[in-house]
DNA sequence: GCGGCTGATGTTCACGTAAACATCGGGACG
DNA sequence: CGTCCCGATGTTTACGTGAACATCAGCCGC
């Protein structure tokens, strides 16, 4: 900074003042100290503004793992929104839903130097005094609540899931079997949980829950399950890779889909309209969570502690050939 | 910093030794200032210690996209091997594939405080004076390749093919059709280069090559024109996404997988064991190529320059049920 | 017992920046 | 014509840390 000062033959000040956009600048000396910039190949240092000013611009954001279609998509709109609005992005991996591991992914965030983190952590951190954060830092919480002391976004899990469910039943089907997420995680509850209330609510009887592991894999072994009943007309798997290891086990014992079985799955993956059957599944609206996840917490580092509550986006069901009317209704009706 | 000296009746800089887990501390005074950092919980300032020293502890990763499983799964990789070493991990996402675009993350990643930089573009980068970098700063290329001035890391991406190819010919199919990826991506370009060179090794005829985008949707309309010609009896395509996209094709045209056409793919997606039928396709093991990539990294980084070479991580088929002998070869043998 | 040596600890300083304050020059107005 | 004010610019300083150097106490050998 002091080389192009002297270079443009101004105080280093001045050239602060550019480099910052700054009003009270001359015309004819902010260019004449950019083309000083430009000609020393100068970089402001992010090490001594961040000492100063006490800011980052950066965000930090823990996750459990990518490998999960909605937690990557997350990550991508986080990332573009983040870099919208000139900050960059830490990520930090926690490795396993213990106490353990996420109060030390916090501390690594914390050392590297963030202005707020983003947690998109699905389990139920929620009953917890398990994370202690220290007060101040912003915070949003993504895909994933019940404190209500930070702010919370959050896709429509509750909706979705009551729009799959529903769908099963508004074509004929007596009731819907359920493939549920791993037990600690929040969003597998919350779906589990409306579609039990949707059944209740319409009268009919509740199967047994069946969990999986998000995988595929686990996603086939129910399916080898179910398809040796054959009192099962309609499956909601509570994600789509689960949903696919159905489709495959379905296939596999000759279950027509969705003659003998429909389907639906969760998250409206891209490859979701590929599969076989092209899967009727719902949609969630990734990049608008990012979007206002960044916002929220943005607003939060800017101008200081701010709204608490759960923001929650709409998600929508997306049908396509792996519903149908059970076989009975479909001949008769 | 001062504050915990104070508590501890010690100087700053005694603190700063403990934090740093130098030698010539006594052992009691170690305790004694530990334990004021405790009660007073002192966190070091991340900004002032780069200032001081430099490093920021932090290495950059550029991609265009997250929506490849691949780069999903090498971001993955690349997350844990920075962790492990306590560096985190900044990234940034380039919108397309321009110079001006690439140019604009590179000064976002050098203004934001990294390292070094991991580049994982398939693109050809390549070609280019295109990509101006700072000399000096730590770089290494993923996944993409022909400029020899630093460490590259990367599947091998022409054994992949080679196997791939080589399988289906070992099945006695005449010959092999391929779905590539598009022209830009260095990955696809050599994919591409070496069935066709193992075609042409094996005196087989080269079917015209089709390109798409890595998307189902494109490996849905080649599917679909595939499956219209009764002379394609084996397709390799390019990455799993596409290859799932020519089995919905050949589904819907009532073409059999593997009876009348074999269909291979290219990554493994976990996904991949659960498609109908279940897909034969390429192993790649992207957590060894993230490893080795921060690796090769933190050495240029804490070393200084070394290698320039390239690393090549081996790739593996996984036979599933995609994949027959032609029926002709089949009726007969 | 004294010089010199070693290991523990304290003191000083600079890293690059931006805020606060100081200065300076020119224009408006009485 | 002098005063005041305002905008442009310069000067000073502190942010928190770690390297370099200074100090200081104890211990060894002669």
């Amino acid at each position: 900074m002091q080389d192009v000062a002297k270079h443009a033959g101004v105080s280093s000040q001045t050239v602060s003042r550019v480099a910052n956009g700054l009003q009270n600048v001359e015309e004819s000396t902010k260019k004449r100290v950019q083309e000083s910039m430009q000609a020393l190949g100068y970089r402001p240092n992010k090490a001594a503004r961040a000492l100063r000013s006490g800011r980052f611009h950066n965000i930090g954001v823990a996750m459990f793992t990518l490998s999960s279609y909605g937690n990557m998509r997350m990550l991508d709109a986080v990332a573009s929104a983040a870099a919208d609005s000139g900050y960059s992005l830490t990520l930090v991996l926690v490795g396993k839903p213990t106490q353990h591991d996420v109060s030390d992914a916090f501390d690594r965030l914390l050392e590297h130097g963030v202005d707020g983190i983003l947690i998109v952590i699905e389990a139920h951190l929620a009953d917890a005094a398990v994370v202690e954060l220290p007060a101040g830092l912003p915070l949003v919480v993504v895909d994933s609540v019940t404190r209500s002391d930070y702010p919370v976004v959050d896709n429509d899990q509750a909706g979705g899931a009551r729009l799959a469910t529903q769908h099963l039943l508004d074509l004929g089907h007596e009731t819907v079997w359920h493939l549920a997420g791993p037990e600690p995680s929040y969003s597998a509850t919350r779906r589990l949980d409306e579609w039990r209330s949707v059944l209740l609510h319409a009268g009919r009887t509740v199967p047994p829950v069946m969990h999986g592991d998000w995988s595929t894999a686990a996603g086939y072994r129910a399916g080898l399950e179910l398809a040796a009943r054959d009192d099962v007309t309609a499956v909601f798997a509570a994600n789509d890779q689960m949903a696919l290891g159905l489709l495959r086990a379905f296939h596999e014992l000759g279950r027509d889909v969705p003659g003998d079985i429909s389907v639906v799955g969760y998250d409206d993956m891209p490859e979701a309209e590929s599969f076989w059957p092209p899967l009727t599944t719902v949609h969630q609206n990734f990049e608008s969570v990012g979007q206002r996840s960044v916002q929220a917490l943005l607003a939060e580092i800017e101008d200081g502690p701010g709204r608490t509550g759960t923001l929650v986006v709409p998600t929508r069901l997306v049908v396509r050939s792996s519903t149908a009317a059970p076989r009975a209704i479909a001949a008769t009706g």
